[in-house]
DNA sequence: TTCGTAATTGACGATAACGTCATGAACACT
DNA sequence: AGTGTTCATGACGTTATCGTCAATTACGAA
């Protein structure tokens, strides 16, 4: 009997955690290709784990991408965490957080296809990134820095401009990432109801080191 | 020999553009319920026509999905066409394109589900409906109404509104479109620069009539 | 060391889907 | 009517993929 939901992990458990790491990261990387229609056979493969292992984790193809893509959005959701400590404007929060959403684009492109291959499911009010964006605008409202009528629409439409900016520049290898970030993060700040001048003025502060964190990714 | 690049429709040809108009919208449906990886036998069936008819107007399943698709956003495009003729002010054009698209997601679901599930392929500035937005959006640049740094940016965020308000008002039914569409509307005009008094009254502006109108599906 | 358990593994049978092709029907043209 | 062409059709051989399973290995406990 190994590890029992709370005692310490065994090395058994760590083993089993590994194969299965493998094979969310080897998804990961088809989902980015955007190749989700591979074989299982070939995701085992590319994971380097027998056939077999495949099932001994996850019961069909498609539990393995659901598990990947929440694994890609917890890992950047607890990176923006540890962006945006110690922020106590919450406009400033808000505006931090998109502006590195923006920037991981291109930091992390293998993060960011995942996403963008995941499709409209990820912006969904209670899923991935959603929550902490709901709960950076509702704090800003309430903190009257935002001047918005229902907080719910206007996060529709940041998570839209989010989505839409990675494939932007996805399209658009030739944009710069960082202006093109600070510049929808700032149109977004007017349409929450900051005076513009102020809007400009958040986008320009400077930004933490994203060089000083380890990889986002958590299935390593 | 028929119908050479340039002459009158045959009867031969209309058949095969029935043939070829069924299996695009036996794919519209399947697009529309999610189900994307059915067999090519089963997408047959669901047109009426042979499984061998299948492969004289498409050389895969990939392109069967892009022609349907392509012949929703166009129905669409044309709708939007329809009921924006006419108007002067290009904010308001822009504001009654964005309305009537929102209002859409609720009428045709079908429509609606083909968009969202074809993912932010769909968003791409040369593609979909992107063009229309854009040309809209620099009209109203151009005539002074918005006042927007990077048009192209703006654009991005517009795109992504409208595909998260479809699946906003997917995910929420109890939400009402017209409400919602009209909020978010609004926003995005504030976003675009017109002065909240003006961007709200914009969006109370009756709109045209959906019903008088034929459905917009031209695969019928 | 020895035993019990959990996880890994790849081979294998069963099934599902593909895409072709020979046949036939609908049609245009004369 | 006669002829040649285009498109429609579904059966069929082929290939691809699935998911199970019995054997094996790695590990924990005693």
């Amino acid at each position: 009997m190994t590890e029992q939901s709370g005692g310490k992990p065994n090395r058994l458990d760590r083993r089993k955690a590994r194969t299965r790491a493998a094979l969310v990261r080897a998804a990961q990387a088809f989902i980015a290709a955007g190749k989700t229609n591979v074989p299982v056979l070939e995701i085992t493969q590319a994971a380097d784990v027998g056939m077999g292992s495949f099932y001994n984790h996850f019961e069909s193809k498609e539990r393995l991408y659901e598990a990947a893509v929440a694994d890609a959005l917890d890992a950047h959701g607890a990176l923006l965490d540890e962006l945006t400590t110690g922020l106590d404007d919450p406009a400033h929060v808000f505006a931090q957080s998109f502006r590195l959403t923006g920037r991981l684009h291109r930091r992390n492109p293998e993060f960011s296809k995942v996403i963008l291959n995941s499709g409209l499911a990820v912006a969904g009010a209670d899923k991935g990134l959603a929550p902490r964006a709901h709960r950076d605008i509702e704090a800003a409202v309430h903190a009257g820095r935002f001047t918005v009528r229902d907080p719910e629409l206007a996060l529709v439409t940041v998570a839209g401009a989010a989505l839409c900016l990675g494939q932007f520049l996805h399209d658009h290898p030739e944009r710069d990432d960082a202006e093109a970030a600070d510049q929808v993060t700032e149109d977004l700040l007017r349409m929450l109801g900051l005076p513009a001048a102020e809007a400009h003025e958040i986008c320009q502060r400077p930004l933490p080191d994203l060089d000083a964190l380890g990889r986002p990714n958590s299935a390593a």
